[in-house]
DNA sequence: AAAAATACCGCAAACGTTTCCGAAAACGGT
DNA sequence: ACCGTTTTCGGAAACGTTTGCGGTATTTTT
C-alpha cells in the first residue's frame, strides 16, 4: 500500500481521487493529501545559464553583494570586488536582461514602425535610428506595416506589450485615426513621429523640409529657363502633398509665372497614373517644358515614358524628382532630385527619443525639421544639357 | 528625541552614525537600529500598469486563477473565468511579456544580424523574415554589422544577452573566425545561417544557388551568340565568388567554349576596379562579346562606363548581372541578371528557425537552397537586341 | 454511509535581479 | 570602557508571471 509522504507509513491512507491524471492519497492520521510520485522541484536546468546566486556561492556571499559589486556600488570592500569579478568571469557570468528589465522596467529597446523596410529611404531612416540608438546602448526593434493600418496598430501594441522604451513611428498611408499612439494607448512610452507625422497627438516629430525642398526644385527649373512647369502631386490629402505643392507654388509666384491648372494633376503615386498624366500633358497644345514629380519614383516613371514617346529630357521636358535614391545617379539621364537625407531623419528621431528619456516629464514635445539638399544631374541641366559628364 | 519605531518611546534611543546620508539610531531598549524617515516602499507608482494580482484583487480571487483563466486552464470555473475575463477587460489588462519570459525564458524574439540594411537584398531578406516570424507570432530584432568583424560578434553577444529565442545571421565580409556563433557562445540558442554562411559550425543554412546561376546565365550568353565571355568575378576567397565561377567556367565548357585566362578578372568590388577591369579588356586585340559580372553593382558601373566610352550593349558588348533589384529593370538598357528571390531566402531562413523550435534536440541541421531565375532583358538580347520592349 | 472521484481554487515557490534596511565588526575619540 | 562613527555585508522584499501541489466542498460510486 502507498505509504503517506509525511508520517512515512501506509496506515490511514486512502485513496482520494485523480488530478490531474495521477492518482491522489489522503493520510487520515495526517490530515495530508500527497500524490505518488511528485516531479523534482528542478527537472536537470537545461543549458544552465550562471547567475548571480551562483556567483555567490562559490564565494559564500549573499547574491546582494555581488549585484553592488558587478555594478559598482560603493558599499563594497575592494577584494571582495575583485574576488567577485574574478569569478563572475570565470563562470562567463551574463546578466540576465529580463531579470533586470523586469526589476526596473527599462528594456533598453525601442521599437520602430514603418511603413515598408524594402523602400531604401526607410531602410536608411533605420539605419540613421540604429545608429544612433546602439551607440547610447539600445537596441532595436523593427516592424513593418505593409502600408496598413490594422497592421501598424498590432504592431504598435505588440511593442508596446514587448514592453520598449521609445516608440519611433512612421504611419501608413491608411492610417486616419491615431489613437494607437497616444498616451493612453501607449502606456506612458514617449513616442517620436517621423517623416509621416499626425497632428493630433502631441508628441516629438522630425519632418523632412518639403516646403523649402520642392521651392528649390522648382526655382532651379525657372533659372533653368522651363517656364511652363507642371507639377505630378500626390494625393491632396497627404501632408507632404499639400507641402510640396505650396512650396512649388511659391516658386512660381516668386518669379511672377502663372501656375496653371491644366499642368497640375494628382495621383495616387502608381506607375500607371503617372503615365497617364503625362500623355494627357503631351497632349496639350502647349505641352509643359519640366515636370516636378514630387514622387522619387514616378520621376523614373516618367523618364521611362518620355524615351518610349521619344522625346528628349532635359531639352524639350525637363524632369526633377523628389527624394534621392542610389538609382537616381544611376539611371541615364540621371535625375536631378532633393537629397532628403533620411540617414539624418533617422538620427534625429532617436536623438529626440534620448532626449526624451533624460528628461523625462520636463521634456517640450518639439519638431525638427531636416532639410534637404538639391542634387542637380542631367535631367533639369535644360540650357546646358549635355555638356556636364555622368554624375555618378 | 527621538522614538524608537519599535517601542515607539525615546527611551535608550541613541544615535548610531550616518548611513548612506541619513542618521541612524539605536534602541537599547529593543536592541534595534532604525533611520529618521523611512521611505514608503512604493513611492507612488508611476503610470501602473495592471497586473494579474490587480485582476484578482477586484474579484477576490488568488492571482494563479487569474492566470489559469487567461491562459485557459482546465480547472476554472466557467463562471470565475467569465468575471475574470470581465475585469481583465476592463482594466485593460496586458501581460507583462517581460515577466512571462523571465519564468519560461522564451521571449519569442529573434534576432537578425545583417551587414548592412541599406542594401535592398538584405532589407528584402529582412522583410521575408519578418512576415513568417510575425505569422509565428514572433518579434525580430535586427543588428547591422556593417561589414566589421568587431560589430558582428557584439551584436551577436548583445542579441544573447537579450535572450533572443533564435539567431538568424549573415555574417560580414571580414569575418573569418566563427567562435562567435558556436553552441558555446550562443548558449544553446539555435543559428540560422543565411546568404553568407560558413562551413566551420554545424547549423542550419539557406543558400542560394550561385553554381546553377551562374550557369544558366553564362549559357544564356552563348545561346545569344557570345563566344568570348569575360567574367568579372569577386575575391578568390569568399564561396560566392568561387561557384559562380565553377557554373560559369561548367557552362564554357558544356559548350566547348574555351575558359580564356585573360577574359577572367577578379576584384573586390569596388567600382573603379570594375572600369579598370573593363578597360584592359577593351584594349586586348579581341575584345569580349560579352561580360558575366557576378556582382549586381559591378554591371551596372559597367553599364555606365560602357556607355562613357561609346560602346553599344547588346550588339557590341552584352553585359549580364547577378541579383536582381528594382534598378535592374529601370536602367536602359534593362539589365539581364537572376532574381535570387531574397524574400524566399529570409522566409526559407525563419522557417528554419521555427522548425528548429519545434523539433528541439532532433533537429537535423540542413541546408536550403533557394534557387534562382534568369531574368532576361535587353542588355544580353545580341541577336534581337532592340526587339524588345521595355521590361519594367 | 463510507469511500472514491471530481471540481475548483489557493498557497507558495520559483525565474534572476535590484535595493531598502538593518546587523556586525572595526575604528576612533573621549 | 563607553559611545558615536564608518565600513562592509546579508536578509528579504519586490518586479509580474506560472505552476506543482495541497485543501475543501461537492458529487458520484460502492
Amino acid at each position: 500500500m502507498m505509504k503517506c509522504s509525511k508520517c512515512n507509513s501506509p496506515d490511514g491512507v486512502q485513496r482520494a481521487g485523480f488530478i490531474r491524471g495521477r492518482q491522489r492519497y489522503f493520510c487520515k492520521l495526517c490530515d495530508y493529501h500527497f500524490i505518488d510520485q511528485k516531479l523534482p522541484r528542478t527537472p536537470e536546468r537545461r543549458s544552465h545559464q550562471t547567475t548571480i546566486s551562483d556567483v555567490a556561492k562559490v564565494l559564500g556571499v549573499a547574491p546582494s553583494t555581488v549585484s553592488r559589486a558587478l555594478n559598482g556600488h560603493a558599499d563594497i570592500n575592494t577584494n571582495t570586488r575583485q574576488a567577485i569579478l574574478e569569478v563572475a568571469r570565470q563562470l562567463d557570468y551574463q546578466p540576465n536582461l529580463l531579470a533586470q528589465s523586469l526589476k526596473s522596467s527599462a528594456t533598453h529597446t525601442i521599437g520602430v514602425v514603418i511603413p515598408d523596410i524594402e523602400r531604401p529611404f526607410f531602410a536608411t531612416c533605420v539605419s540613421g535610428i540604429q545608429q544612433v540608438a546602439s551607440e547610447a546602448g539600445y537596441r532595436v526593434m523593427i516592424c513593418q506595416s505593409k502600408e496598413s493600418y490594422e497592421m501598424e496598430v498590432s504592431n504598435v501594441q505588440a511593442l508596446i506589450a514587448s514592453r520598449v522604451d521609445g516608440l519611433l513611428i512612421c504611419h501608413s498611408r491608411e492610417t486616419e485615426n491615431f489613437d494607437h499612439v497616444r498616451p493612453a494607448a501607449t502606456r506612458g512610452v514617449p513616442v517620436v513621429h517621423f517623416d509621416r507625422v499626425c497632428d493630433e497627438v502631441e508628441t516629438a516629430k522630425v519632418i523632412l523640409d518639403d516646403w523649402n525642398g520642392a521651392y528649390n526644385v522648382t526655382e532651379h527649373l525657372i533659372e533653368q529657363g522651363a517656364r511652363r512647369i507642371a507639377i505630378l502631386a500626390g494625393p491632396e490629402s497627404l501632408l507632404i502633398s499639400r507641402n510640396r505643392l505650396a512650396g512649388y507654388l511659391s516658386a512660381l509666384t516668386k518669379h511672377r509665372l502663372p501656375a496653371l491648372p491644366e499642368l497640375r494633376t494628382h495621383i495616387n503615386f502608381r506607375p500607371e497614373s503617372a503615365v497617364a498624366a503625362l500623355d494627357r500633358w503631351l497632349a496639350l497644345p502647349e505641352p509643359p517644358d519640366a515636370i516636378f514629380a514630387i514622387n522619387y519614383t514616378n520621376a523614373f516613371d516618367l523618364l521611362v515614358a518620355l524615351k518610349e514617346r521619344q522625346v528628349r529630357v532635359p531639352e524639350e521636358i525637363a524632369v526633377v524628382g523628389f527624394g534621392d535614391e542610389f538609382m537616381a545617379a544611376m539611371i541615364e539621364p540621371g535625375l536631378t532630385t532633393v537629397n532628403l537625407h533620411p540617414h539624418r531623419i533617422g538620427q534625429q528621431a532617436a536623438r529626440l527619443f534620448l532626449e526624451q528619456v533624460e528628461q523625462k516629464e520636463r521634456f517640450q514635445p518639439r519638431t525638427f525639421v531636416v532639410s534637404g539638399d538639391l542634387i542637380i544631374r542631367k535631367s533639369s541641366l535644360k540650357g546646358l544639357g549635355g555638356v556636364f559628364s555622368l554624375d555618378i
